[in-house]
DNA sequence: ATGTATACTTGGGCTAGCCAAAGTATGGCA
DNA sequence: TGCCATACTTTGGCTAGCCCAAGTATACAT
């Protein structure tokens, strides 16, 4: 079994390329996924090419090979199957699940993660909407643009907030950011950097094109007007 | 935070004298619980010596400081919780779920644990009927006995099954030997070294003195007639 | 009192994983 | 064409944890 350095090595190659599983990482950009120096990550790939996990041509990058890339969204499984099962079993806050299935994932059997899988009904999205891997390996991508790049009197509906920072993920939630949520947005602002949105419940906020960015939408209308400014 | 191997020894410490705290524990026995070599136990209860988690006397043996106690006792907190959980909660069957706590137990954290906690209606036995300890590091301790001890014509109820075997386990519940039931001692036959009970439903079984000797159990009424034979 | 079995400690050596710093390749710009 | 910044690799060294085997203390029996 895969200790959980090895597992957070891949997990890592994943999460900076999941969608080109043949584009190369580069070893810095892995290395500060990681948490660790670039000589460091340097060593540990090389190992992982020895057991066969991962493609790596020094000096150009580290891809997943089929059986690394398995191997990494079973990770992505139990983290995700995880954070949900916190959030709607055990009722803990979405901003802190996230640490708390880092170290998780790393230490839950087959059998219960399928004994979690099947009690919250074998779910397909996390408490960030993020899409939770199958057990046979496959992903759902769905394909969703940035509320930062809606248009005033567009109506959208939240799918995904890409962000695993507590802070963020706490406003979000005051703000009515959280996946499911439908929004019109009121405003877009490009040189301020600011949008306005209006919650179905008629409550407006303003919020930075950076949070926006992490905020993954989908389309629910066409806008029903030219955008302002 | 200890890591989970520290978190091992102090916990083997604990298991190999948990009433009287004061005796020493001995290197081999302590190594063979651990599961390494006398060596590697020599040096690591070196290094927790010099922090203080426990107080060692070369060739005489180790026993746990205070602070180790109350270490021990929330890793047996975690481990007992955690257990439970899966049964009660995730409905695993007992016979497995120590091997799956023992891994659990390291990695959860405070705040998850008393959500568990909380879930199950704070709880002071796991499902083998050990105590949990409470958050604030103490124990009830029952006084049992072994039914291996018991006579003929008592009654008794089953409190502790004290064997971590998921096979013997397994064996256990198809006896209806699990903590809560009722038995009565139908014949304890020293010779042939077996014993054979009742349960409430009237069914019948023999079991050896060995598997007799791990169950625990509190009287529940003096005998009515005298032991046969 | 002495010898021997047992239990423990010591010492050398291993792997996984990490860092710091020196060395090297690559790509862009003059 | 040559230089330089950047990114990467290499090297040496560290800790935690482990094993094996040699050495030593203890205790018990003679």
């Amino acid at each position: 079994m895969p200790s959980s350095t090895v597992e957070n090595y891949l997990k890592a190659i994943f999460a900076l390329h999941p969608r080109q599983a043949e584009q190369l990482v580069q070893m810095g950009d892995l290395a500060s996924e990681v948490g660790v120096t670039p000589g460091t990550a340097t060593a540990m790939i090389k190992t992982l090419a020895g057991s066969g996990l991962v493609d790596y041509e020094p000096r150009g990058g580290v891809r997943l090979t089929e059986e690394g890339r398995i191997l990494a969204l079973h990770v992505l499984r139990r983290h995700r199957l995880i954070e949900l099962f916190l959030v709607e079993i055990l009722g803990l806050d979405w901003s802190h699940v996230h640490a708390e299935a880092e170290e998780l994932e790393h230490a839950i059997s087959d059998k219960v993660l399928d004994r979690i899988d099947t009690i919250l009904g074998r779910p397909n999205f996390d408490p960030h909407g993020d899409p939770i891997p199958t057990a046979g390996g496959t992903i759902t991508t769905l394909e969703l643009q940035q509320l930062a790049n809606c248009h005033a009197g567009e109506s959208v509906r939240i799918r995904r907030v890409s962000d695993q920072n507590p802070e963020f993920l706490q406003f979000a939630r005051r703000c009515g950011l959280t996946p499911g949520s439908d929004l019109a947005v009121v405003e877009a602002d490009t040189s301020a950097e600011t949008m306005t949105v209006r919650s179905s419940g008629g409550h407006e906020v303003t919020i930075g094109m950076g949070a926006a960015g992490k905020v993954l939408v989908e389309e629910l209308q066409a806008a029903s007007s030219p955008p302002r400014g």
